[in-house]
DNA sequence: TAAAGATATATGGATTTTCATATATATGTC
DNA sequence: GACATATATATGAAAATCCATATATCTTTA
């Protein structure tokens, strides 16, 4: 993971939220973060798929959804900014969060590890 | 610090250069970083600016040089990022550290705190 | 005057955004 | 099952915006 690239994939106001909430939920669909977010779906969608080329999320498809994730495989210092980060600005996500929360009929995650 | 703004500057590899240099050696000037990084003055001057200006440097004139250091003020968590990215990533400064280690005649600090 | 550093301007290139559309899946209804 | 329709996501292409760089010039200090 080169850290400019790193960085630059955090240098942007959409994807640094779309990773935070990420970060903060575990995983999310491109619908909940085009509501969250209150931006159009390309947008949404074009900035998750740099992050997936980049290899700072995966996803996968459930259904007619595809659900993103933090890349596990992400080199421990590159996760540890990403939690630290969202430790420490809170703020930053607050009306994101709350559009998230009061968004009516989030689809079904099934369980995925039983 | 808005976090988008502060990855914003480290999102640039001549940027993330000289911060991680600074953050190696604790102080260094322009004519050292020019060094370092082999590019012209304009371009690290330009850069140190806007390090300068989005407060992650401070500067000090010492008679001819201007010295700049990571920002003390600067909050926690910026301070450990940049901490722990220094420390994961130490290939990304190796031929720097080289070149400025071999710099003949490198500007006297004053004992800036004694 | 020489050396160190900052700034102004122009330019090219990269990034971001948008619209329109394509694909894939799901849900009817006959 | 076949067909139409709705929903979720992705993508091609154009437009707009932003950013980095180079060159030249200016300022400050010794």
């Amino acid at each position: 993971m080169d850290p400019v690239q790193f960085f630059k994939c955090l240098g942007d106001e959409t994807r640094l939220r779309c990773l935070m909430l990420i970060q903060q939920e575990l995983e999310l669909c491109v619908c909940e973060l085009t509501i969250a977010l209150d931006e159009i779906q390309p947008k949404i969608s074009r900035h998750l798929a740099q992050l997936r080329k980049c290899e700072l999320l995966v996803d996968r498809r459930q259904g007619q959804w595809v659900f993103y994730q933090i890349n596990p495989a992400l080199p421990e210092w590159a996760k540890s900014i990403l939690e630290q980060t969202l430790d420490s600005n809170s703020a930053f996500l607050k009306l994101q969060s709350k559009r998230l929360q009061a968004m009516g009929e989030r689809p079904q995650r099934m369980q995925s590890y039983c």
